[in-house]
DNA sequence: GTGACTGCAAACGCTTTGCAATTGA
DNA sequence: TCAATTGCAAAGCGTTTGCAGTCAC
């Protein structure tokens, strides 16, 4: 259970019914939303909110770790609610199926860098492009 | 040695002034550059040179497979000669720093993929940031 | 009551497009 | 020659901003 009103509360904002419809959109919406999207949602209820509240509400959520945002390649940004622990994205080229990837996955990616180069690591952000079960690999034969 | 002449002429393109500029810019580049970083260096030569024209041909590059693009995190897009081996980039957050980070790392990651969730890889797009060797771990004592 | 918040409209940065003029093959 | 390519200007997209009015506290 997500404790985002309070969270909003405690860092002194108010908990206005637009940004409730935001956050609950973002929730609802489960895999990832663009900002688009989660303006129709929300008008669904409010019609009257406006893009930019929305824009300046996810960027609220985000920097209260409450929402994250990604880019999956395209120019528009991906929301949804911050997970935890950390994980990353597989998005099938074909059906757009959008997976998670646990991000201790990536530990020795991470010891790797500090040995070679001496870079220490805070954030990754990976994306994997393929094709999930159901369509197939990419070398895979089809019958169609 | 790349043949980017021999690449764009083998598939009917034309040789135009334009494009070798283009192709010249992202090559001397070395580092990662945005669109208007290499607008500005072919402008040097070709004053005249447009960036919808650079754009163009950059597309066109990247289809060829001559020239990568890869988004860091912002709204630009950056772009490099299109390197083999594959590799992916890690970000320093305090001074900028670009670095590579071979493509072999992440075979683990790939065969977890496919064993738990049958999602065949065909492209992996990683960028991790972080703290370069010069500019100290996020956790590292810093005397100043 | 009052300042945090909203809606609006306009601007933003990066990228793409339509079109007439130009140019490489 | 003549279609491919260019420069220009304008539009496109997703996002941000300034401002006057509004509303949660």
């Amino acid at each position: 259970m997500h404790h985002a009103r309070e969270t909003l509360r405690q860092a002194g904002y108010r908990l206005t019914p637009q940004r409730v419809a935001v956050w609950e959109a973002v929730r609802r919406g489960g895999r990832h939303r663009t900002a688009d999207e989660i303006t129709a949602e929300v008008q669904e209820t409010l019609p009257e909110v406006n893009v930019s509240t929305v824009y300046r509400t996810l960027e609220l959520l985000v920097g209260l770790d409450l929402v994250q945002e990604t880019r999956l390649g395209g120019a528009a940004g991906y929301f949804e609610v911050a997970p935890s622990p950390v994980h990353h994205h597989f998005v099938c080229e074909r059906c757009g199926a959008v997976g998670h990837l646990d991000d201790e996955l990536l530990e020795p990616v991470r010891s790797a860098l500090l040995e070679s180069d001496g870079f220490r690591v805070s954030e990754t952000r990976m994306t994997v492009f393929g094709r999930c079960r159901d369509c197939g690999g990419p070398d895979t034969a089809v019958d169609d």
